[in-house]
DNA sequence: ATGAAAGCGCTAACAC
DNA sequence: GTGTTAGCGCTTTCAT
């Protein structure tokens, strides 16, 4: 089914037709329905591939992001795709499995597919560089949530602040000893966190005790950081996780060994997934704006110029919001019920379990 | 930067170029060499628009999934991009967000974009069907993990028989009165997972006690039907999910109104996602070979006809793995530690098929 | 084995 | 405003 098909079937001219499917030039209204008649009837669609050579432009854009595993990519995503889908955009997604190889090929296979632009959260702030500069070279890019640095255009969420406050948060609650269960800074997002986090216990915290274990974003390695963590003479105040995947991982382990949270020791997530505010206990987390990331992303993407280098590289950075729970609120004692006493007998988002045995 | 380029560049034809770097026709070593030292030199990449449009086939396979913000979906998707890569194809995710209109727009937007085939995982089991049927009409086509119709060619796993054996093994563990936490039979899994409680309710309990709260598969609605269930005047011996979001929002619910897992009502997840097994309880759920279904999808890809009527049309069903988590062993009374004693874990009659992550 | 030429289906440029 | 023509970049006849 091709347009000189359709064209022979209304009594008129390819181009014609052609432009009276896509509105690109003013048709006489009687052609006009001639048109869209016989593209009716025949049920023709146009061929994308066709008019993307000629018109050098597929409708498509590409993403790429690191694991789309790790909960809070589906929301980045989908915010994303809502703001293409506006403006008739497909969306190519790509995961690269956190490699700096895979994520090179990814690009470049995109790149090949003539995509009109690349989302990309590089996984490395350093090796993903050359990768992020080439793609940058040839369309539009815009860098999200994580970057690799600082030539191309960005949006995110300022890591290192948010991250500081769940610090100052802790020691609020009087936490003095932290640890902290890392990500392997390859990724910016978890070089700013250790940033924030090292900075602020410095500050609220007089530097004092401190471990880092440094791993990746999974909960696998927040179980294996615990289980050293556990293997310690003794326990931090606090422990402060990368994210929530890593916290549910740590929370696992201390749980299985009988020590309790927050009674004994305190623990906070990152990302505030879905999945943070029904674990027991609810994860104190940080929550980012990824609606209005996807949606600056997507902007900006269309403001890039072609060529990188037409102008100043813009870059945007959100405030994230502490979400505090009750893994943070060492108010009752281990084995005791929450809330530990009052009025309220029942519901609430951070309340829980009666006392045992009734 | 154009293959014409390159063969002026090495002093040869297009053709011989094109030959050269595709190995489509024998060409001389030392022509061989010259292409592609120039194609090299000039960091030349082909055009996959253009050969798109000569070749008829685009090297892309386009795959649409009902949300993947559920924590099941991204695992198939990896595992269906593992083997497609394997095959040097690029994957075109979408999210029809569970709609079938938009699922429906997704199709066409990917005939149009011209996909070697397509993955989809329909919404709806009725209203999908001619989607589903159109697309199949077109290209190749496979369903995987959901179905609209047998007439298109299918791999998933029994669901029916994953959730009779959810069933039985709480009935084993002595409940009588079940309650289940559906969704919306729109999904062919979800109308399967019903199928298969229901008859196994009949069969292991005698059809006693029996509580349907109908919604989707989200932890909202898990939260929702909590809240209902706890209105009506007794608990059921059991609460049974349509998967692990569903459970995850019962279970926050229950908890924060006081009801122990597993010592007041057991319940149990579908999907054994990563976080069925740390939640507290961990839950009890269903596996499924998801790496297996994405290979053979892929693997069915390539081999159905590329106008649906060529020959019988292929189905895989695999079978999926119980896996028996806390919180559906009321060994241990609230409250108390877990393992509650011995070397580790609990030996009950039926033993995890896994270790929980202890 | 190689090169010249045609053409995939569409739309931009050009003429009328 | 409409039709005719050319060409996007590639692969593939078709000749040689």
């Amino acid at each position: 089914m091709t347009i000189r098909q359709v064209a022979t079937t209304a009594g008129l001219s390819p181009a014609t037709v052609s432009r009276a499917l896509s509105g690109s030039r003013r048709v006489a209204p009687e052609l006009q329905a001639r048109a869209l008649a016989a593209a009716e009837q025949l049920g023709y669609r146009a061929n994308r591939v066709a008019r993307a050579l000629r018109t050098r432009s597929t409708g498509t854009v590409g993403m790429v992001v690191p694991n789309i595993a790790n909960p809070f990519f589906p929301v980045i995503i989908q915010a994303v795709e809502k703001q293409l889908r506006a403006q008739g955009t497909q969306l190519l997604l790509c995961d690269s499995g956190d490699d700096v190889r895979q994520e090179a090929e990814l690009v470049h296979s995109l790149l090949e597919h003539r995509i009109d632009g690349i989302l990309v959260s590089p996984c490395d702030r350093v090796s993903s560089r050359t990768t992020v500069r080439l793609a940058a070279s040839q369309v539009p890019v815009v860098q999200i949530d994580r970057r690799a640095g600082s030539e191309v255009a960005f949006v995110g969420v300022d890591q290192d602040r948010a991250m500081a406050e769940v610090v100052e948060h802790l020691a609020r609650q009087g936490c003095r000893r932290f640890a902290y269960v890392a990500s392997s800074s390859r990724a910016s997002t978890a070089a700013e966190r250790s940033r924030g986090y090292r900075r602020a216990v410095q500050r609220f915290a007089n530097g004092s005790h401190d471990r880092l274990y440094a791993g990746d974003f999974s909960m696998e390695w927040g179980r294996e950081a615990a289980r050293r963590l556990l293997a310690e003479r003794d326990l931090p105040d606090a422990v402060v996780c990368a994210n929530d995947l890593v916290a549910l991982g740590v929370l696992d382990v201390l749980r299985s060994h009988g020590v309790d949270v927050p009674g004994d020791v305190l623990l906070t997530g990152f990302d505030d997934t879905e999945v943070a505010a029904v674990t027991w206990p609810p994860l104190t987390s940080v929550r980012q704006p990824l609606e209005e990331v996807g949606r600056r992303a997507v902007e900006l993407l269309r403001t890039v110029p072609d060529r990188a280098d037409g102008g100043p590289v813009r870059a945007t950075l959100f405030r994230a919001e502490l979400v505090v729970r009750r893994s943070t609120q060492p108010g009752a004692r281990p084995g005791e019920s929450w809330p530990p006493a009052g009025p309220r007998g029942q519901a609430g988002p951070q309340e829980a379990s009666r006392a045992a045995g009734s």
